[in-house]
DNA sequence: ATAAAATTTGCAACATAATTGCAAAATTGT
DNA sequence: ACAATTTTGCAATTATGTTGCAAATTTTAT
């Protein structure tokens, strides 16, 4: 398990250390995306907090996390799902946000759709966010 | 002019004051989007920073402005355009960001397109930004 | 296996952003 | 014009994020 882990740090060129480990099997752990609040609290006390800003800002950039932008100055991040596959896949999916349990979750299937533009923007990346209930809390 | 604003603030069953008049005085002329940081250097040292956070806040609650969504944990208000008409209008409209000057434009003729959520997930609001380059920057 | 090189970590200090309580000031309703 | 209500500004506090640097860890080369 764990040596999957290794392989994915290995092959983006990352060091292998403890709190990348850690940081990802929380990540691979998580019920939704995460917060570097969450990744404080659940990774308690062993890794410093300046780390976690270095580790999570590093995932992104080798695409291992993304992030899911939010309304209230609270940067989720979660796992690129396709990222094992070749390189740097960043598919757009829609991200979900249950206002009720306030899970963040991808879904993976349901992509961005495209809209139309007026005359003279050019779109480079969408992000659609989505609210609501989620399957769990619908009971 | 300043008029229809305290008219606005009177509708909605709030004082008028002179912070509140500037805010949304600002609101009106800017070319975009607002972030706290912006309206505290727009404003000039003559409103408290507390006095905005509250102002924005119960602005956002009384429907006049609307927060929009970022990936950097710098939320940006913007006005409701339909908030005049009949009550809480709360159209769905695209934001634009741009990467270059980094504005944020409601585009309110671009409405939010549906998606087919999975199975038992129960969508309330749904919120897109499209990235790219404006009108403006694409010269 | 070991030593040198490179990377990463943790600490301390700092900078910025946001929240709360409360008394003073301003606004509203009568 | 006055009392009641709301809003403001200040001070204190807490949370969030960044930077430099020395020590520790990991990697690479031998």
């Amino acid at each position: 398990m764990s040596e999957a882990i290794r392989e994915l740090l290995k092959k983006n060129h990352m060091s292998v250390t403890d709190s990348r480990l850690q940081i990802l099997d929380l990540f691979y752990h998580a019920p939704g995306a995460l917060a570097h609040a969450d990744i404080e609290k659940k990774a308690s006390d062993k890794i410093d907090r300046v780390t976690i800003y270095r580790t999570l800002q590093t995932f992104e950039e080798k695409g291992i996390i993304h992030t899911i932008p939010s309304s209230d100055n609270s940067v989720k991040y979660a796992l690129c799902k396709d990222q094992c596959a070749a390189g740097h896949h960043h598919d757009n999916h829609v991200h979900f946000v249950c206002d009720n349990c306030s899970k963040t979750i991808c879904l993976d299937d349901v992509l961005v759709p495209e809209v139309k533009l007026p005359g003279g923007f050019e779109p480079h990346q969408s992000n659609m966010v989505v609210n609501g209930l989620c399957n769990e809390c619908r009971s």
